[in-house]
DNA sequence: ACAATCGGACCTTCAATAGG
DNA sequence: CTATTGAAGGTCCGATTGTG
């Protein structure tokens, strides 16, 4: 297990390094998993431990709404899948069902969630850990923006989308058109299908394993991580990735397992420095420990009201509903927004 | 260092096809 | 009629290139 914090010698470590260092490339942030890469694209390759642990908690809103993955103040279960990505898509990490909220107990967050040391790399609880790597869903919205769409970015449901937003492009954030499927377009015969399992389609969990006894997924496709929505949206607003498709017996479903975010207790000392390379050792000693647990929800918003178009493109993070208790938490937002993305929307 | 570009991997949708 | 196939059409990751 490895924990990365401030003070601990790392701080000045560019956070986009600690994936190289953890084990999937998640930053376990004030009790929410949160891909590294996702914060390197959104708040700069650059920005350090230092710097994160510092923002976060001024910009915990924008994160949350900003990362799909980051379950903050949303209602509902997060799902939490056992995975792993050998190309870490920052918003492939998590996921978790968007639409299930009614299956799954609501979770929040409340102050007090946030350690001292905010910032922590986990590896998979056990029992979650991959035993082969698996290739995570991205999910894409319908419909992208046609800012987005030429700059081939993402984009999001919402109108304006937060890119259009973030550029201060909000009056030009339209659907883009699309076009109409052809039909009368023979194709030619279909494979012959085979009433049963064929050989095709069982490449998934060499072992036989069902991870987390949850079954493979049927296709010959590595098996994908489930959605972990984000926070406060209405489902499919920020859907990185589809909710689990219920009702479907046999199906996705079965792949978003429960996964319990916690304000994640410090790790035993002894694991807090382990030597680098120790990424694929985990989990050596004592196993990662995940505490179920419940959150308040103190600003679950929906997301108009956190993105404020400014004349200077840049976004404005609202006042946080409610003042954080650790003077480190005090700190004046400096000038830091979103960077990592582009400016203008261009082409 | 950061922003813009864009090739192409990946995803979604849905008409064509197959089977009962 | 329902299930499955599989390709069209789309999204957007991330490597590359451009800019100051
Ligand atoms: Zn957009
Ligand atoms: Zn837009």
């Amino acid at each position: 297990m490895r924990q990365v914090e401030d003070g601990t010698g790392r701080g000045n470590m560019p956070v986009r390094d600690v994936q190289h260092e953890g084990i999937h490339g998640i930053l376990l942030v004030m009790g929410r998993y949160v891909p590294v890469m996702w914060l390197t694209q959104r708040l700069g390759r650059r920005t350090t431990i230092t710097t994160l642990y510092s923002l976060l908690p001024l910009y915990f809103h924008y994160i949350a709404l900003l990362c799909p993955c980051f379950p903050s103040a949303r209602q509902g279960a997060v799902g939490f899948n056992s995975m792993s990505s050998n190309d870490p898509d920052p918003d492939d990490i998590l996921d978790s069902p968007s639409t299930t909220d009614s299956l799954s107990p609501p979770i929040t967050i409340h102050p007090l969630a946030y350690p001292p040391m905010s910032l922590h790399m986990y590896p998979y609880p056990q029992g979650l850990v991959p035993t082969q790597p698996l290739r995570l869903k991205r999910r894409q919205v319908k419909n992208a923006c046609t800012n987005c769409q030429k700059a081939c970015k993402k984009c999001d449901d919402a109108r304006p989308c937060l890119r259009c937003v973030k550029y201060g492009v909000s009056e030009e954030c339209v659907d883009s058109q699309r076009k109409e499927r052809r039909k009368g377009i023979k194709r030619g015969p279909y494979k012959k299908r085979d009433g049963k399992g064929n050989a095709s389609d069982q490449v998934d969990d060499p072992q036989g394993l069902p991870i987390n006894g949850v079954p493979a997924q049927p296709s010959g496709s590595p098996p994908t991580a489930p959605y972990m929505g984000p926070v406060g949206y209405p489902p499919g607003y920020y859907g990185q990735y589809p909710p689990p498709p219920l009702g479907k017996p046999g199906e996705a479903a079965s792949f978003y397992p429960q996964f319990f975010i916690t304000s994640v207790p410090p790790p035993p000392p002894s694991l807090q420095h382990t030597q680098e390379g120790d990424a694929q050792a985990y989990p050596p000693q004592s196993p990662p420990q995940f505490y179920p647990t419940t959150f308040l929800a103190p600003y679950a918003q929906p997301y108009p009201s956190y993105v404020v178009a400014r004349p200077d493109s840049q976004v404005q993070m609202p006042a946080a509903p409610y003042t954080y208790p650790s003077p480190v938490y005090g700190k004046q937002p400096v000038e830091m927004g979103i960077a990592g993305d582009h400016n203008g929307v261009d082409k």
